[in-house]
DNA sequence: ATGTAGACCAAAATACGATATTAGTCGAAA
DNA sequence: TTTCGACTAATATCGTATTTTGGTCTACAT
């Protein structure tokens, strides 16, 4: 890692700590400069906004969240398996770095497009490797119904009940069981 | 229907047209008053705020969804079918009366207590015509993995899996080929 | 060149008092 | 019992003064 990113990271590390305290939009670019010791205009040399920063700070911690799960769902063979794994992995990551979104969800104001942007980001990439489950489960034979044509559009549904249940039923509540029963009553149905 | 039922069906009426033009924030009691014909001191005869029609109108209108989707999963044997007749039900008659829900989105500020009480007790409701379809469903033997002890969670599970499939992919999206795959992931599995 | 920081500015947020709307009450009348 | 106009207290809106904060610029250090 150059001089560069590490200070980069120096400013995240910081960012992210004030961020949890005081929410995205209560932090000021001078409360993040305190806490990591620098100048507010030396914040400016490194990125060009507060939101910059955030969605710097976002991005990584998403990307860490796939790379894992992507990691998880390696060594699995089974398409329903690996879907399975791949729901609890990233139920269980998300939950870790909740605390950053928790207080997020109480500002979805003004800066609505910044975390819609962000969230689109992971929907994407969350939706891509749904579908390379399931074209993969296709190949095996291993589903009931899905057809060919319709794969997309699955992976697209799957994705927003994953969606749907983070937001309602996992980050309000905490019901282990409960993430469970979700789980495979998507891969196995009833 | 007595009078009394009579003019306060007025009223609603009345306040469900100025709502649905200019939502319930931007909404004033004269507005509602004007509309039904009466002065705005006769409406405090029949309901004690404006959020007290609100909540009438919008009870009501949950009462006829969940009334047409008794109804329609009345002559059904099949738990699943049943289950799936009730998603679909639902989904179609949300829909029709999404209009009014659609501008409250927008508004959910100070509100929001008053919205959560509403959801809160539509969600009852759903909650319990689900058990019972889980319930028939174990007694006829018809579902796969689902225990006696799991009966009450997966239900909630499952209330909580259309409720984010309503907001995220059909408040706004409307591919009805999606509503179609989500039912059916529900029910039957991959 | 590469970093860092204090001074600086313009824009946005906040505070606040004056004014205007609006929710909700009351007594009279039909 | 039901309806309404007049009234009031609370709330919202608006205009303005003040402060805060995001972002830039320049000078200085390495």
């Amino acid at each position: 890692m150059n001089k560069d990113e590490a200070v980069k990271s120096v400013i995240k590390d910081a960012a992210k700590r004030v961020f949890s305290k005081w929410g995205l939009n209560k932090t000021t670019m001078e409360d993040i400069a305190h806490e990591a010791g620098k100048a507010k205009s030396t914040l400016y040399y490194y990125f060009k906004s507060k939101e910059e920063i955030f969605e710097n700070l976002s991005i990584d911690e998403l990307n860490i969240i796939l790379f894992k799960a992507k990691a998880a769902i390696k060594g699995i063979n089974s398409p329903k398996d690996k879907l399975k794994v791949y729901i609890a992995t990233t139920f269980t990551e998300i939950k870790k770095t909740a605390n950053i979104y928790s207080l997020i969800k109480g500002e979805i104001k003004g800066n609505k497009t910044l975390i819609d942007n962000i969230r689109k980001r992971f929907d994407i990439s969350e939706e891509a490797i749904i579908l390379e489950i399931l074209t993969l489960g296709l190949k095996y034979n291993e589903f009931n119904f899905l057809k060919d044509i319709e794969l997309k559009k699955a992976a697209n549904v799957i994705m927003e009940i994953i969606r749907g249940l983070e937001i309602n039923l996992f980050l309000e509540n905490e019901d282990s069981e409960k993430v469970d029963i979700a789980i495979r009553l998507v891969v196995e149905g009833l």
